[in-house]
DNA sequence: AAAGAAATTTAGTTTTGGCTAAAAATCAGC
DNA sequence: GCTGATTTTTAGCCAAAACTAAATTTCTTT
């Protein structure tokens, strides 16, 4: 039906418009490592199979049947993770690049009777909601940082506005949308808090800063 | 590593090869469902990769790698269609074309976590045995349904083709990978036979019929 | 509002794996 | 051993998905 390089952009569109930032072809081209010229051509071709409203110079986003079908590939990446982590043995770091082989093959009833096999679970591995064969998914609630909870694992999902200022502090802390952290401390005084990455690195933010970005739980952990 | 072009070649040389026939340019072409000019051009690219020994106009067979890359990936094949049928619930007759997209996907460890998930079983559902990972297999004798005994048990162990009108066939005669039967009586005229299956009804089947089905003996009775 | 910078698109090329048509080599029948 | 038939290979072309370089459009800055 589709081809794996077309399922692949459907899905970094679906991924990058979906973490807020207005998707550019630059953007897509380097989530994709690829190059714009190329992604120019896909969005022509994606627009003419109707998985895409695309206009040139202004912009593109996702059509009805591109978000169905980016659905559907993030249902299959996301089942085929978890089967590895909890039948396999996996690690849930190492499984990304097999699913991401995993994803395109291409039998409904493949996906549907894995999805019974496995018990039809909810979270991925890393914590992210496994789509339903409708494409409905389990809506991951956005905490303010402050008010989220210690020493869970959290995701960066969004921030509360999109200030050159706060952009700058955020790219200097190494904060951007995904990035996992946990809570290490609270410090009632000036509502600052003290917060580990996962690379290990553990830093302080401001109330200012916590009360900008928003978090969900990572449900997996 | 290899294309998947470059996988459905190899495979495909290795089980003609193996069927004792000639394997000619022509041959490989409509078993692959292409054109002779367009094998051609993949048997120099495989050789280039000494995966083939290649001769123009003289004919060509597997190299060690070749032979080494074909058992690996009808290890792969079989181990998923095992998965397939013993975990997911699908009919034995179903799983073909899902495992030819699966046995694509990359990645060594992912076989072996499987076939360690899977406990390591030694035939797929349609009786052929799985090689180990450095290309071992159980040699189990295979005699066409043709050329077996009278009088002996007898166990369906393989198809020599998957055709979708022969699969409709074994059904409506209860025969299927496992079943047990005795040949009673062959009829020298047509070369038709009749068999006595385990729940002793006795029916008769033509020579087109015998000649796709594959038996070993049942070692045991 | 104009100029320079940045982003995007077009034009033309490459690689992979296929195709058709024509040429070359081998095989079969006499 | 020749001649025609068959098989195999070559030559040239196509489509998908990438690329580079150049052109075009939009954005920024003054």
């Amino acid at each position: 039906m589709f081809s794996v390089a077309e399922e692949n952009y459907i899905k970094s569109i679906y991924h990058l418009q979906r973490s807020g930032y207005n998707v550019s072809t630059n953007e897509l081209a380097s989530h994709l490592q690829t190059k714009p010229a190329s992604v120019t051509d896909m969005l022509k071709k994606l627009q003419a199979k109707n998985l895409l409203h695309y206009e040139k110079y202004y912009g593109f986003k996702l059509a009805p049947d591109g978000r169905k079908l980016a659905l559907s590939i993030i249902r299959r990446h996301r089942l085929w993770e978890y089967f590895l982590v909890e039948k396999l043995g996996f690690g849930w770091e190492e499984v990304h690049d097999i699913a991401e082989q995993l994803e395109h093959v291409q039998s409904a009833e493949l996906t549907d009777k894995l999805d019974v096999f496995l018990g039809h679970p909810r979270f991925d591995p890393h914590g992210d909601p496994i789509p339903d064969q409708k494409g409905k998914m389990e809506s991951q609630k956005l905490i303010c940082l402050l008010d989220a909870p210690l020493g869970k694992q959290l995701i960066v999902a969004a921030v509360q506005n999109q200030s050159v200022e706060l952009l700058e502090m955020l790219k200097a802390k190494r904060l951007a949308i995904g990035t996992k952290l946990i809570i290490k401390k609270r410090f009632a005084f000036d509502e600052s808090m003290e917060v580990k990455l996962s690379g290990n690195d553990v830093f302080s933010l401001s109330d200012k800063l916590g009360r900008e970005v928003l978090v969900t739980l990572n449900q997996a952990s």
